[in-house]
DNA sequence: TACCGATTACTCCATTTGGATAATTTTTAA
DNA sequence: TTAAAAATTATCCAAATGGAGTAATCGGTA
């Protein structure tokens, strides 16, 4: 049994997608949510047997998108499959949540039948689901020459820290604490505490374990 | 009329191809090759007039091989499409032919409905047709570029870690606390505490954060 | 049998951390 | 120039962490 869970602001779009998911009994929706903060929350009070092999994720959602969500959720739980689902196909987009750690990413033009045969494939044999227009698109990133373009874009911030925040989440990252960063930057320690909450904040997580989990694997530090 | 060319060494996969495409009648077959050398040669000599839309190239050819002979024609035809049409899949050859300029990249597994219909498609709309699998792999060339610095991993135990306390290393680099941990282990808390403090004895630190970096660093998780 | 390492579990204590809130200054952008 | 964003500092509180010590249990070994 295959557990899903959607995320997705449109009640009517949910109710789409999980019609079409219900078509294959071996696929169980273990929940949904209605945006990437609400999805986290959920994840955080759900019992690990009961956790989501699949998530289906919207890109447009308030509080917290699809691809923030992505690059939080594919840190704390790196054996869940996270899979966009939209209507955009714009390269930014894609390229941000593939960089997120998107697995897959699924238009949804896409029939029932090639979404369930998709998701049961990439169950199978891991590989993740691409409807065909996105794949010519990232065909496309990897030939086009690394440009200027591209490469503002590799290092922008997934997650929109700030100058500080990355020197201070390098500094986390060595072992240092509140005090021991003071004196480092020469502010004062509650100012770096400050800083870190922020951090957390945008990281989606609340913990120095938890960021700095995000910060190696997304490649947030040296 | 969509003119279409072959380049295969193999006799039989040139009759497998075209039998496949002939299913179809708005594709002509304009002439086949048996390599890079023979296929440019024929190019060459060929009347703009009657030169192929599309090349179904194979990879593997003596003489010129097929990632050199697209790399050759499509700065010659930047008109032409090339798609790539064998059953190699290794990353290092796919990431040369999209480099080398093929807007595509099918695997001969696929049906011949399914071949059609995706070079229908990259007819109509311009989009290269790519094997799902194959898609996929493109997407982790995006995901993760450089590779490179394979971490070695450390089969000795550098650091004398015991079994648990390396399962215990692993759980707090997901970000969890004494108690979580102690309830998914089933041990008391008070107990995983004790671990922790004998693993950072062992790693010769005296916080989780500077734990967390040598088990990073030192590629001491998975 | 007696010893050893690994695992388990507990207590007491000082320090650190995460979170909420508030306020001021500096920098940046419109 | 004004408004917004970022950086700074602080305080209060509850919870988590790191450290030291003590001890019981289990499996294998000298």
């Amino acid at each position: 049994m295959i557990r899903i869970a959607v995320v997705d602001d449109k009640m009517n779009n949910r109710k789409v997608i999980t019609d079409k998911l219900s078509r294959n009994n071996f696929f169980t929706l273990v929940f949904q949510a209605v945006n990437g903060e609400d999805f986290l929350q959920q994840m955080r009070a759900l019992p690990e047997d009961d956790q989501p092999h699949i998530v289906l994720m919207d890109l447009e959602m308030p509080h917290v998108d699809g691809v923030s969500a992505i690059g939080t959720a594919s840190s704390l739980y790196p054996d869940i499959k996270f899979v966009v689902l939209t209507i955009f196909d714009d390269d930014d987009k894609i390229f941000r949540a593939i960089k997120a750690g998107a697995c897959g990413y699924l238009l949804k033009e896409e029939s029932g039948e090639v979404i369930n045969e998709m998701l049961m494939n990439l169950w199978e044999s891991g590989a993740g689901p691409i409807s065909p227009s996105i794949a010519y698109k990232i065909l496309q990133m990897v030939q086009k020459p690394v440009t200027a373009d591209t490469v503002v874009k590799n290092d922008d911030n997934l997650f929109q820290l700030s100058e500080r925040e990355k020197e201070i989440l390098q500094l986390l990252s060595q072992g240092l604490e509140y005090k021991e960063i003071g004196v480092k930057i020469f502010i004062s320690p509650n100012t770096v505490k400050k800083h870190c909450i922020s951090i957390y904040q945008k990281l989606h997580v609340n913990s120095r374990s938890q960021a700095l989990r995000i910060a190696y694997t997304k490649g947030l530090i040296d």
